[in-house]
DNA sequence: CGTCACTTTGACCGATTTCAAGGCTGGTGG
DNA sequence: CCACCAGCCTTGAAATCGGTCAAAGTGACG
């Protein structure tokens, strides 16, 4: 039971960041620890910080090995101990509310940070789950929280997480939007996010169910999929599976919830 | 004006211990006017504030004569200088989007922190506006950050600020959620905020117009007075204009959003 | 007393959800 | 190798919720 071999290969999968080799120069040079090989993906996480601030990082983060889709790094309740930065694969964070329904409250992709959810009450608010074969490093969060000091770099680059959180969540928050610019806004999200890292911000594949998407945009699964169908007959995009391939971006960026 | 014990005049200033006395217990012994409640948090936000950083805040922290409605601390892409923490009234943040609509970002009540939307950018996300007549006291955020090395406590607290933000979008951003379920959330969130001042959780003046509450729980002002209307009809409330008297708290908070 | 801004109410309409059924695909076992 | 099954995805049709438009009611204030 192999879940990537269901990915097609032809596709830049962003499970498969194997392009990353094409780092563009606008991210920063690395220290040559931090630099090696399994530990690429990580040059965007650090860029807004010093080498000293690097090095001291590269000193509590502790890698782990892959693990299986539905495999869960913490649970609601949970003692918050670590943040986890995603290296390949996805992660969903979620919710169960007392009726047992799920609600999806983040989506993270390799480069990204997740698990900060348990700051404020000491424990996590949400449960972590791999949506397929993923590789995490972990940092513990105490251990990090005590290098604020000697490394403000590092604080403020956790601010900076914790603002970009806000920022997402607020995109989605817009309740006003119809469906299809939440999607658009979706989309366009992940396709920034991608570039962001050297992926293609076109060509990807998106390592979720619908129903997944769907709840993580705030629509019906049934709705989206109609959205899929309606996006691809007027030519914004493809869809084969969870293949996606975006032919006219600036069109979604345009229908998409600009908040800056 | 209004007849009905509102909101803003009860709230003592944040740095007049005046009425510690009438802390209640279960608020870690702090003064109620340093302790702040983010919507459904039952956390105070200075809760990790010792006494020597709450020196530190007093000496940082500028007191500004009250606005009118209508008054803007900051707008959109203003330089990123200061935070602020309302002392009576209400403040709105919002976004206008390219079509010139309005969008609420956030509502901030006595005892709350607004403005840190301008960390990650260096200048402001949104505008904020008085909704009433306000009195707001200014935190120079360099200082602020200035004093995060010596006192962590304050960092903590600023961190904690953020993530009530992302939680507060978190609930907002459930879109599964009917107008009804919605503000259900809002009036038991109101609710609990002035239970923990010690005011009556049940009845209060709402310091802001239906279109603003509208926009902030996310429906139509026309909406949002079919609800009142529905919710009264039900037994569960009578409004008369602005002034709500809740009269079936415990169905309002089974109706609302209990994210865990 | 008139104006203005806000609120309420009614009628209508459209987007999205819900319910229901059919299709596709990958996995499994004969 | 094929048939079948289960889960996910798509599609259709009906129902519903909330938005929009329009008009009337309310209250504050000059």
């Amino acid at each position: 039971m192999n879940m990537q071999a269901r990915i097609s290969t032809e596709v830049p999968s962003i499970l498969e960041p194997a392009n990353l080799k094409e780092t563009p120069k606008h991210i920063n040079s690395l220290s040559p620890q931090l630099c090696s090989h399994r530990e690429m993906h990580k040059v965007c996480l650090f860029k807004s910080v010093d080498e000293d601030s690097k090095e001291a990082l590269g000193a509590i983060i502790k890698h782990r090995k892959p693990v299986q889709k539905g495999h869960h790094f913490y649970r609601q309740s949970d003692d918050f101990v670590s943040v986890y930065v995603v290296q390949s694969g996805a992660i969903k964070t979620y919710d169960i509310n007392e009726n047992g329904e799920e609600h999806i409250t983040g989506l993270y992709l390799p480069g990204e940070l997740f698990g900060i959810d348990g700051i404020l009450a000491g424990e996590h608010k949400y449960s972590a789950e791999a949506l397929d074969t993923s590789a995490v490093s972990e940092i513990n969060y105490h251990s990090l929280e005590l290098s604020f000091r000697a490394h403000p770099d590092i604080q403020r680059w956790i601010m900076e997480i914790l603002c970009s959180e806000i920022y997402q969540r607020q995109l989605l928050s817009q309740r006003q939007n119809s469906a299809e610019e939440r999607l658009a806004t979706f989309l366009t999200n992940i396709s920034d996010r991608l570039k962001r890292r050297g992926l293609s911000p076109t060509d990807f594949s998106l390592p979720m169910s619908r129903r997944d998407i769907a709840g993580y945009v705030g629509v019906a699964a049934e709705t989206m999929s109609r959205l899929f169908a309606r996006f691809q007959n007027r030519g914004l995009l493809s869809v084969t599976g969870r293949a996606v391939s975006i032919s006219d971006l600036p069109t979604l960026q345009g229908m998409s919830v600009t908040t800056h």
